[in-house]
DNA sequence: CGAATTTGACCAGCGC
DNA sequence: GCGCTGGTCAAATTCG
């Protein structure tokens, strides 16, 4: 029966085998070696737009991030920093779904080649008195209904963890950020050909989650989305767990504890976005508890593949200084001009 | 044999 | 109140 695998169901499965050699090596996001290619699919996707937003929840998040990315105009974000986040003015007109807004932050890269886009959401902080919840508490199996047991059923908005959206131009999705996960359920997307994989970490105690969609007109463009952040260093990288964007991925959005090396397979091609997606409207003064990958310059310097070592990673670990720069810096230049446009119902 | 993956069913939240 | 979608679990299956 499977014998000849899932190949029609995704093909990234067979891509997640690519045995990321030590060497960057250049699966078949070689295609991105453009790029020009790479602004044409991002504009024409902003427009080509579903009307059928009846109920797009998640999915205007996709169209969003195929959106922007043509620019780099600036030299000024270079001059500025090597890394600089810039928050997206999110869109006006949103739709009347549960669309929220979510803060693009656009990762303008030295290298023109490939650009990253950030985006976390700052749900976390809307917590009003228990900010972690570590839920490990299972003190009620007698469910002897078996099937879905929600024991757990306190408060119905208890879903505010911190989500850190990681835009990555490339066929694998098996982006191996060093962490082991383990695919729990898989449901196919509203308006797009490509399922929705669900993943979680195979650590005890740790409750990060993962979804990797990819972009309904843009198979090359993987949405990983993180959710949660990791409790444990690094499990165990079996390889190299880097090989991949050599230093084209700047990811600067909050490291979940873990999701340091976001890369796709393209040497030269490979584009890394990271979404932020904030629950709240209102992500003014909000604080983004997202602890930003301090290991970042750390692994990029180096090619040493345990970088986790010295650095610990927690629930909650808003870099203040970081963020109040970054924020800062984002607003004088906010250049909330960039995509969004593009989105038109 | 163990672990990881697959797939279907079920549940909760939201919209209408 | 019903229907829809998204999200998760759990059993079965497969791979290493
Ligand atoms: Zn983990």
């Amino acid at each position: 029966m499977e014998g000849k695998k899932k190949e029609s169901t995704e093909r990234e499965n067979s891509l997640k085998n690519t045995p990321f050699p030590d060497r960057m090596m250049i699966p078949e996001t070689t295609s991105f070696s453009n790029p020009n290619s790479l602004f044409d699919i991002s504009c024409e996707q902003a427009i080509n737009y579903d009307n059928q937003h009846q109920k797009s929840s998640s999915f205007g998040f996709i169209d969003m991030l195929s959106v922007q990315d043509f620019s780099t105009p600036s030299s000024i974000f270079e001059d500025l920093l090597p890394n600089i986040t810039i928050p997206l003015a999110p869109p006006l007109h949103s739709p009347p779904s549960t669309v929220p807004e979510y803060s693009e932050v656009v990762n303008t890269p030295a290298t023109p080649n490939s650009s990253s886009m950030s985006s976390s959401s700052t749900e976390a902080a809307a917590n009003d008195d228990h900010k972690k919840n570590e839920e490990e508490e299972e003190q009620d199996q007698q469910k002897t209904t078996k099937k879905q047991l929600k024991p757990k059923k306190k408060n119905p908005k208890r879903q505010r963890e911190p989500r850190f959206a990681f835009m990555t131009k490339s066929e694998i999705d098996h982006l191996d950020d060093g962490y082991r996960w383990r695919k729990y359920g898989q449901k196919a997307v509203k308006n797009s050909p490509f399922p929705r994989s669900y993943y979680r970490c195979t650590s005890t105690a740790c409750g990060v989650k993962k979804r990797v969609e990819r972009s309904s007109e843009d198979p090359s463009i993987v949405v990983t989305t993180y959710e949660g952040t990791h409790t444990h260093p690094c499990p165990i990288t079996p390889r190299g767990s880097f090989g991949i964007m050599p230093e084209t991925t700047i990811g600067s959005g909050g490291g979940g504890g873990g999701i340091s090396s976001v890369g796709g397979g393209g040497g030269g091609g490979s584009t890394s976005h990271f979404l932020n997606i904030p629950p709240l409207f209102h992500h003014h003064e909000q604080l983004t508890p997202q602890p930003y990958f301090h290991n970042l310059s750390n692994f990029r310097t180096s090619t040493n593949p345990t970088f986790p070592q010295s650095y610990r990673e927690r629930p909650f670990c808003p870099s203040a200084s970081s963020l109040a720069r970054d924020h800062g810096l984002l607003q004088d230049m906010l250049p909330s001009q960039m995509l969004k446009d593009t989105k038109e119902e």
